[in-house]
DNA sequence: CGTTCCCTTGACACCGATCAACTCTGGTGG
DNA sequence: CCACCAGAGTTGATCGGTGTCAAGGGAACG
């Protein structure tokens, strides 16, 4: 399950492979910090990793699975603010803040290599390219957020699926974890509602609508895109604010 | 009216004031920032201080006054995902990014100053605590994104509305733009909307709700809260998010 | 083999959007 | 100082998108 959500390459480096590839790092730089992403651990589904209101001596970075920071209302109603993929750096913010008002969690099994936050920004201190790196992740993450808020607050339930779809297809590019047009998409309705704002049911009836009109399939957790151009125009999907600028990793083993 | 909508102390250096208080920076560093905030220049209100997809040389700190970020999709609609007040740093990501994905324009005469981008992270690299307090800033720029997909997403528009006046309230007590219980709110419906994401009519309607309940009072651009808990209460607003740590300046000349 | 989620579909309710008319306000020029 | 006017705010009627509730079917897992 874990393998077929997420067929990685090298995996406990897709992370450094990331900043090789997005940020402008030496080597060394790269080594070091690889020296901090000490000891991995497995993760099963559903299970925190850090809750609301916490103060972790830990950065996480994912390495495999899909995981989720969430934020909770006082009456149980739920939202994720980032879906985080392999190679993505979870709570990098949480770092620099007295306190995480963010929970984070897995949605599938994952394993997670996890950076002291001291040592990071010692790190930091002492090389500024890492600084710079750091701060270009928090720069894009915010980037992303923000591309959310657009979607969230003025994209139709439709659009927002289409462009939420477009951007896990090139996330995914970019950590090689999509094979032909289409990506294990290992989310129920209900976490895809609770990334969108809305409700599972109505998930499911825009998903009806995506198939009916052959933009997609979707099946047993395979997403295929079946007419790219035409979800993209749907979502008014630009991957711009990704920034990722690296050539893709090549697909397969 | 810029007096009017931002009763400053001491105009240049509310930027500087702020990190003072909230970063962890020596005097030295604070003089090396101040240093760069040359050039100070009077805006009128609504207009473009950067086009969305421009890559400008500088990034803009706001003295007086009040701006937003901006987003369009292609057919006109709009989001404001960050109003900005005076002491913010409007564009900080766009420093580490090829471009910027949002437009930044004032709502108000302002007054800004410039920091050159590429002068900003030389400085940051040779002061490793100027890098910490930047990645502090974009830090918490990002956990107010990360509350304002919470409410657009999950709050409904009567909560979301007192979401953000019970916000602005916080936000303008730290740089002492707050008298009483209430403080001068310059915007119209039509951005209040953009900045929720609902229309300008029902932001009409939400408001009468509010003074109904005996919740606020509003007219001529002054808001007074009358029931600071129980706007709060309604909105659950709890300030932690903004992370303000500093004690609030005082009011008044 | 059974049970528990998860997905699907329908009927209906409701929140917020849209359209339209009217009022109020503040700024401008005579 | 007054008359005008454009922009902003208010209110009502109606529409539509999304939520809610409920029931049934199916797939995954023990």
């Amino acid at each position: 399950m874990v393998s077929a959500a997420t067929p990685l390459l090298l995996p406990v480096h897709v992370f450094v492979d990331r900043l090789r590839r997005h940020a402008r790092l030496g080597e060394s730089d790269l080594t070091a910090i690889a020296g901090l992403l000490g000891d991995t651990r497995s993760v099963a589904a559903d299970r925190w990793l850090v809750r609301q209101g916490d103060s972790p001596p830990v950065v996480h970075v994912l390495i495999e699975g899909w995981a989720a920071r969430v934020r909770l209302l006082a009456d149980g109603r739920r939202i994720l603010p980032a879906l985080l993929l392999p190679g993505d750096v979870c709570d990098l913010p949480t770092a620099y803040l007295r306190q995480a008002d963010h929970g984070l969690m897995t949605l599938t099994p994952a394993t997670l290599a996890c950076v002291d936050r001291r040592a990071l920004r010692d790190l930091a201190a002492r090389r500024p390219p890492v600084a710079e790196a750091l701060t270009w992740l928090l720069a894009s993450d915010q980037a992303r957020t923000s591309e959310l808020v657009t979607s969230i607050g003025r994209r139709s339930a439709l659009e927002h699926l289409a462009h939420l779809l477009c951007e896990l297809h090139a996330r995914l590019l970019d950590v090689g974890g999509v094979e032909g047009n289409g990506y294990a998409l290992p989310l129920t309705h209900e976490e895809l509602a609770d990334t969108l704002g809305l409700t599972a049911v109505h998930i499911s009836r825009m998903l009806q609508r995506l198939r009916g009109d052959g933009l997609i399939s979707l099946a047993a957790h395979k997403l295929v895109i079946l007419d790219r151009p035409g979800l993209a125009r749907l979502a008014t999907f630009h991957p711009a604010y990704l920034h990722l600028r690296g050539t893709p990793r090549p697909v397969g083993i």
